[in-house]
DNA sequence: TGTGACCGAATGAACATTCAATTCAGAAAT
DNA sequence: ATTTCTGAATTGAATGTTCATTCGGTCACA
């Protein structure tokens, strides 16, 4: 990752922690400006409009992610434990960084993220690591995008159970969690237990 | 519910089709009202502001979600029939009325909502139900905040896959993926099938 | 002829963006 | 070592636009 000029990454986590608060509206770039210690004009010199600072922020985050979510993973460990990796990481994420959440959710479903479907390597490289998962077998044939958003999507409710709703998780209930998810998920039982 | 004047509901169609489409930025009052064919003044003879529309909008949506979870629901069928009645019910209205998923999502983290933090008849319906299950016996002894949360959260994400990923689930794939839910919510089965 | 629904141009505030002016760091010249 | 120069960084007041909201007036109907 580039240096980032200290201004720029104040800019940064200026907006980020101002979109937590007030929104994605409600939060004027003059108010950016003074959160972070800069003129207004300074933010037009890193970029170029406010949609633009709001996007290369959804790039910034992603690559954060990237990074976060490979600690420790390993082609050579077993699938079953980089599944359980993975999802730890990025839980551990959201809850570290709890801004992140509620911006992402402001971003999904805004103008901004529409316009162009910007290219998110994030989201490939988890589109990839499930495909692997099912292409050998290891996780019931659905489609790598359900599979995907299923496991991506408990991980989110947690973390905001968790955030939000100020509930402390220890690790084993998530653990629980996500072996239920894994059970389902894999092929082995799918048994209907009642009448 | 009390008789809606057709142009109340006309703006309240036309709010959500166009929050939906442009985000809750982006839908100008004078959009709102040309799209409802109505004019600017006439949507403030009904409503205090646009915050205020919203708000009642978030009710007026509420209001059908509590009706339509309870279709065909009965406290005398079994406890986990009435759960998979309901997550269905949940998960057809989303399906019929695409529009509803998108304008809470921005609801949901908006200025708007946070305020009064208001009452919110649906989830009390859905937290009791769960809390039903749980003093029973019949669901693991989570917090019903959890469970709903969980529960509730798997919908939406299917709901979503369905909606904006365009993959058409059947009814079993649904049944199949809550069966899954039922499972883990349950105290019968946690077992660890590995090395 | 009084009342309430409805209209839409006018108002004013909030905001994104611009730009002319200023500071500053360091390279080049002396 | 000191001065000069240059362009990049930074500033914040000014600009123009986009809205939410208002209000004086019209219309239909009792």
């Amino acid at each position: 990752m580039e240096q980032i000029a200290e201004k720029k990454k104040a800019i940064f986590e200026s907006t980020l922690e101002l979109v937590k608060d007030n929104g994605f509206h409600g939060t004027p770039m003059s108010m950016v400006a003074k959160n972070a210690g800069v003129a207004a004009g300074t933010i037009y010199h890193y970029f170029e409009s406010k949609e633009n600072l709001l996007c290369e922020l959804f790039s910034y985050i992603r690559k954060q992610m990237i990074e976060a979510v490979q600690q420790g993973d390993d082609e050579s460990i077993p699938y079953k434990d980089r599944f359980f990796g993975v999802c730890m990481n990025l839980y551990w994420f959201y809850i570290n960084n709890p801004n992140v959440l509620k911006f992402f959710e402001q971003f999904v479903n805004s103008p901004y993220n529409e316009k162009g479907s910007m290219s998110d390597d994030f989201n490939s490289l988890l589109f990839n690591f499930y495909q692997k998962g099912i292409k050998s077998g290891q996780i019931r044939n659905v489609t790598p995008e359900i599979a995907s958003v299923l496991a991506h999507g408990n991980v989110i409710t947690m973390a905001k159970i968790h955030t939000f709703g100020k509930i402390a998780f220890e690790d084993t209930d998530l653990k629980q969690i996500l072996q239920i998810l894994w059970n389902g998920m894999t092929n082995n039982q799918s048994t209907d237990q009642d009448t």
